[in-house]
DNA sequence: ACTTCGACCTGTTGGC
DNA sequence: TGCCAACAGGTCGAAG
């Protein structure tokens, strides 16, 4: 579900109702997810407060006095603000429940996320530790991207998916900087010019950006921490149009699969 | 060191 | 309408 603009849509939601505010309770009713969600996490939070909301790539970093709570949204993963007397649903895993009656849920039907807590410094834990550089930071630019690709044989929308390379950018993302750049999404990373990586590197940042900025793509079920949808769908050009028409040339959309992911490109406008 | 692929899950969709 | 295969926003970890 969610890559680097859904992430940071649901940040910018639950944060002004979950910073400071104290936790009188964690209900984890189905602790199965990608790892199971640990017994120390209640032990951890409870009775004090998040004091700061952090994001790493698609990671989800809340921060209290006694250590983080890691947060992944996997594949189908929300969090919401509820009344903390909402029933639960069936794929509601876990509640951190505040003082004033409000809890944050996570709720993820198809269990690739996982919620961990963790007491030592956050910066050295192993799902961290070897990230890339976040994809607007001026850390990543063409020099970065052009060096670290030099021999690499991986098609270059395989590259940049991967969080070793740059963190936050999916399967959505990646289709649709490589049409804005009109760079064949096929292409060998370590093949590609520094001159091409400086028309890339704009587009990345700028329709993450855009993303952001309308709140994310809702595809089927993405919504953010109110349950509104976001508008970035509308600004799709390839993802999700195989066999339509180009936006540019009109010419149809080819579709094929790169890595196990389905891919949308358009032959005539990216070489 | 890098690439590829299976695995982890449930829900939805599209073809017959 | 029903059934079933294919597919879905991710990424770890094993195997090559």
């Amino acid at each position: 579900m969610p890559e680097l603009p859904e992430v940071e849509t649901t940040k910018r939601g639950i944060e002004p109702h979950i910073t400071n505010k104290r936790v009188k309770e964690v209900i984890i009713r189905q602790k199965r997810l990608r790892w199971d969600v640990p017994n120390s996490l209640s032990a951890g939070l409870t009775g004090h407060s998040i004091t700061t909301v952090n994001r790493r790539g698609k990671y989800l970093l809340l921060e209290s006095t006694k250590g983080t709570l890691l947060i992944h949204l996997g594949m189908s993963g929300s969090l919401r603000i509820v009344n903390s007397e909402l029933v639960a649903d069936k794929h509601d895993h876990v509640d951190i429940v505040f003082d004033n009656g409000k809890a944050l849920r996570f709720t993820d039907p198809r269990r690739f996320g996982c919620l961990l807590w963790e007491q030592d410094t956050i910066e050295s834990h192993p799902l961290l530790a070897n990230l890339g550089p976040e994809p607007l930071s001026e850390d990543f630019d063409s020099s970065y991207l052009y060096k670290v690709s030099r021999g690499r044989s991986a098609a270059i929308k395989t590259f940049v998916m991967n969080s070793k390379v740059v963190v936050g950018v999916g399967n959505i993302y990646a289709a649709e900087a490589l049409f804005m750049a009109g760079i064949n999404p096929k292409r060998a990373a370590g093949k590609v010019s520094k001159a091409t990586y400086e028309k890339l590197i704009p587009c990345i940042k700028e329709i993450l950006q855009n993303a952001i900025n309308l709140g994310g793509t809702t595809l089927r079920d993405f919504t953010n921490s109110s349950g509104e949808p976001g508008y970035f769908k509308q600004s799709l050009n390839v993802y999700g149009r195989g066999g339509e028409e180009c936006v540019q040339c009109k010419r149809l959309l080819t579709e094929i699969r790169l890595g196990q992911r389905s891919t949308v490109y358009c032959k005539n406008c990216q070489k």
